[in-house]
DNA sequence: CTTGTAATGTACGAACTGGTACGTTAGTTT
DNA sequence: AAACTAACGTACCAGTTCGTACATTACAAG
């Protein structure tokens, strides 16, 4: 009983254990690949054994699942805590853009294991119930935004919210997805810090400017 | 002696064996990665056997660079081709954004092997000579546009060619690698045919709008 | 037509890898 | 304190996977 208790330090904690696997788990999928990671090598990188991961997850592939699902709701989590609604549609369109290139930089293991997903034709996420219906939210708040830069007159070009997601998605997750290649073939790390500042506020110009409509083909 | 006669069908041709191994692979290797894809699977799905491979390219791993050598010198071929240099600015680089666009289009598998190389860290590329510098073609190409565009006056933001590049890329290349996941959480496909002329559309107004200057904090 | 060699096919092995059978211990309940 | 169960450890196996040793054949040269 009271499972929270930890006067004195347990050696069998499950939780613990658990969240321990998760977190290696996600390094190692993250770095290798589904298939490139090794159950083994996780195991090892661990206080516990090979036996605690199919005590808990059942198979390599439910252990994948889960480490999306736990990186998943953190992202979430953070979004939610966005408030941008006090602001005027511009800066609250900017802000968002720059809020998520922020996230993304935060979170670079989430990025690669969302692209190691994507490789495999996001078939695992299609596997889990709790993943499906989580993009709502973002929609929502820049479904009001555009209303709001509508209404206003400042946003002139027609583009609905998932357009804009996509926009500043794709170049937010870009720019940590591709830094390796990227650096490879131009020379220049996408994610180094002296490029940090600069690259965040390209992305806000980027979409207040396209929203303004000066992009379109009848504008001087 | 005579490599290039085929008056007869050869029954024995290494060019030919040695291609379709590259196509295979690279299929293979776009659809699984590169641990996930199996040489025994892409020996079956040729005509001759998995001794070629090894015949041809000793390793799994010199197999796999072979195959982005051959992807991404496709990738410049056809890049040689556009002539965007009668065009003004402006129409110069919404006409290349939109080029790139068709171009991520049609090659998809080399957009996941790219993904792929990523998550490994760019290894690959960084062991094959042929890679290096492949990068600065473009970035002549922009260069020259942009510095015609300041002149002109079309262009007003400050941004070198690496970053207008990447914007173009980043988009183009997102609706693609992650089109699965996408199309899992926000229920829509990015890569539907119905939704490609819109985004291609996009790509150049964002670029456009946003060398114009319309998304600095200090214009109206 | 013989002979040399590039190209190809067959069979197999050593190491790896996901997964499990079975035994043990900590902590809780009564 | 006995008994019960969740949590954990060890040893191991069966299937897979990259790679290779060895045999063979098509083709060109002289």
């Amino acid at each position: 009983m009271m499972r929270g208790m930890t006067t004195t330090e347990r050696r069998r904690d499950a939780e613990r254990t658990k969240a321990e696997i998760l977190q290696v788990a996600q390094r190692e999928f993250a770095r290798k690949g589904y298939a490139g990671a090794r159950v083994d090598e996780i195991a090892e990188l661990m206080r516990t054994t090979k036996r605690m991961i199919y005590y808990y997850f059942s198979s390599k592939e439910q252990l994948f699942i889960a480490v999306l699902e736990k990186a998943y709701s953190e992202v979430r989590a953070v979004e939610q805590k966005v408030d941008v609604a006090h602001l005027a549609p511009v800066e609250a369109i900017r802000t968002l853009a720059e809020l998520t290139f922020d996230h993304h930089d935060a979170h670079r293991d989430f990025i690669k294991l969302v692209a190691i997903e994507n490789i495999h034709q996001a078939e695992h996420i299609s596997k889990s119930p709790v993943l499906a219906n989580l993009g709502t939210p973002v929609l929502d708040l820049i479904e009001r935004i555009l209303a709001a830069g509508k209404a206003s007159g400042d946003f002139v070009t027609e583009a609905d919210a998932v357009d804009v997601h996509m926009i500043i998605s794709s170049f937010c997750f870009f720019r940590v997805s591709n830094a390796h290649t990227f650096g490879a073939l131009f020379g220049r790390d996408m994610t180094a810090p002296e490029n940090r500042a600069r690259l965040r506020k390209m992305v806000g110009e980027m979409v207040v400017a396209y929203l303004r409509g000066a992009g379109a083909a009848d504008v001087t």
